[in-house]
DNA sequence: TTATACCTGACTAAAATAGTAAGAATAGGG
DNA sequence: CCCTATTCTTACTATTTTAGTCAGGTATAA
């Protein structure tokens, strides 16, 4: 039940535009202060883009802004955009044998322990933590 | 940040065992019972059985039964055994670089909170319910 | 002594992850 | 208008993890 690479990446990428949101960052800055892979992190920054987390400026001096305050921003939806979900389920909320399947029914209960604790931390509560690896 | 198919199963052996805790279950008998891969439970069994949640009866007539009576085994010590922890985190509990990682502090509240909703579940609460996939 | 069932470790195929690479599109500055 | 910095998009590759198989060995009831 680990989180994937990519994830932890995205998250990283999300607290360091909140900690000068007002500026427009660069991938390659990013990718340089983060010591992240500049082409992977492209990818990861693409994504929340189009998820709508983020604002995008093309061409010299271009790079990346958050679209809302860092005091907006839950931690939640980043992770829920870069995993796909929050759920760890291994079939989709269409499974036709969910009613009253054990396994479901326990990485449901998990789903909404992880919803309520992620959806109560924004990006503004961690500006000023490091950000490691 | 999904569960495994390994843990699945497991969790769905351990429920199965809870319905009759008295009854000494084959492997063979339990992986048809649930349609599971047989020899691929074997290896999950064992498994329960080295971390003390199982008891195993070899020879003819053989098979496990739960070492606890299904009102004491949680479905977070069940899970945590099949999956190693119940951290989504990437880095040990030894990582240096812990100290204000930002990414570890969001990682750590899902854990506790996992943990906590886990351990609140115990087998004899799932037993009614039917084990589906 | 034989059949049944657990035990163990090595092996394999398939899927997911973690990247790379290449080029097209856009915009700012000279 | 051209050059360069940057995002955008897609396709590809290598590595790791997962999900399972297989081939034996070990204990025990009958
Ligand atoms: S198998 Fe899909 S909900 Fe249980
Ligand atoms: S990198 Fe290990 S705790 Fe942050």
């Amino acid at each position: 039940m680990r989180v994937s690479q990519r994830t932890e990446y995205g998250v990283r990428a999300m607290i360091a535009l909140a900690r000068d949101f007002d500026e427009v960052i660069s991938i390659k800055e990013l990718a340089e202060r983060e010591s992240m892979p500049e082409t992977f992190l492209e990818q990861i920054m693409s994504d929340l883009r189009k998820a709508g987390l983020l604002k995008s400026v093309r061409g010299p001096n271009g790079g990346f802004k958050l679209k809302d305050a860092p005091s907006e921003i839950t931690i939640g939806r980043v992770i829920a955009t870069l995993e796909g979900s929050l759920s760890p389920a291994r079939c989709g909320s269409d499974c036709s044998k969910q009613d009253g399947c054990s396994t479901r029914s326990v990485l449901d209960r998990i789903e909404r322990s992880i919803t309520e604790t992620l959806d109560g931390i924004y990006l503004k509560d961690l500006v000023g933590d490091l950000a490691h690896e």
